[in-house]
DNA sequence: AAGACGAAAGTGGTTGA
DNA sequence: TCAACAACTTTCGTCTT
């Protein structure tokens, strides 16, 4: 391991890192940027001389992936110069092989392609972690293999499967979110969603609000004292039972608006209310729930 | 003048008969 | 399928800084 280990996200300066041994990933809480990726073992087995010997002894390719159509498996035929050594008997063959490939090509891998592009887009938009990128593939893959893309626009499905993938791996975005970075309708959304998953049986928690502190925070530029503060006061929040069934955003919101006010980097509530897609009133209520208002 | 506060009515979604 | 319901929003008037 280096000895200049990362500490600070270079993409906004975040120092939110969150260090995801099982996927192998250092990423940023804040915007989300993957810093180190696929950290599994960085050592080799063989020494390598030179470049072509390295090649040569690499025991792995390309890795497997669910943001290209086919999954990065797929062959294709005549590609490269090979076609040209032929004679022009075996060039019709390999005419024809390609021609079947073509038709091999169904709609729905002609779909996928598309809709993997669009996900792509929208990931990148919003700087989605890799590993967020894959599993929403992964999803919208298995949506498609079960016929729920059918009546819905391939948008709405792409936008669905990235919400529920971002909830799984606890970098939630708001609907709002996906929503602008996607180009579909709030309700759209989250309507796909909602099928989708329960279609797939995909189980999703509830969101937690705290996974929405570091974003939310560095979006208001607050300090990190004021930052853990706040998960502080989320954490006795919840021991109070004062978080089932609000909006996690809401509680989000109010809890780093009483932080911010206690650390003297006052906030107003529209500036908070903004960031966290939620209405001033929320946080007034929320805030008086809290029980931080009096005294 | 801007921000904080609260009441009242409206919205979209869930639940239970 | 419909009505009751909870959470949240919108809107607007009043108070505070």
């Amino acid at each position: 391991m280096p000895k200049d280990m990362v500490k600070k996200c270079p993409e906004c300066q975040g120092i939110n890192l969150s260090w995801n041994r099982e996927k192998g990933e250092i990423s940023c809480k804040d915007c989300g940027l993957v810093i180190e990726d696929k950290m599994i073992d960085f050592t080799q087995e063989w020494r390598e001389f030179d470049s072509e010997d390295g090649e040569n002894r690499r025991r792995t390719g390309a890795p497997m992936t669910y943001t290209q159509f086919d999954q990065g498996l797929g062959t294709e035929v005549g590609q490269k110069g090979d076609l040209f050594k032929l004679g022009d008997k075996d060039r019709n063959k390999f005419f024809r092989l390609r021609k079947w490939q073509y038709r091999i090509s169904t709609a729905i891998e002609r779909n996928l392609k598309l809709a993997l592009a669009e996900l792509k887009r929208v990931s990148s938009y919003l700087k989605l972690p890799r590993s967020v990128e894959e599993e929403a593939a992964r999803i919208y893959t298995l949506a498609v293999q079960r016929g729920l893309v059918r009546g819905r626009s391939m948008e709405s499905v792409v936008a669905g499967a990235l919400y529920a993938a971002c909830r799984r791996h606890d970098v939630p975005r708001t609907l709002d979110e996906l929503s602008e970075a996607s180009g579909i309708e709030k309700k759209e959304i989250g309507r796909t969603y909602r099928f989708v998953t329960r279609e797939l049986g995909i189980t999703i928690l509830p969101s937690n609000p705290a996974d929405y502190i570091a974003r939310f925070a560095s979006a208001l530029k607050l300090s990190a004292e004021t930052q853990s503060k706040s998960v502080e006061i989320l954490e006795r929040a919840q021991k109070s039972e004062l978080t089932s069934g609000r909006g996690p955003t809401g509680i989000a919101a109010a809890a780093l608006y009483v932080a911010a006010l206690m650390h003297g980097e006052k906030r107003t509530q529209r500036e908070v209310a903004d960031v966290a897609g939620v209405t001033e009133v929320t946080i007034r209520n929320r805030y008086k729930e809290l029980g931080y208002s009096e005294r």
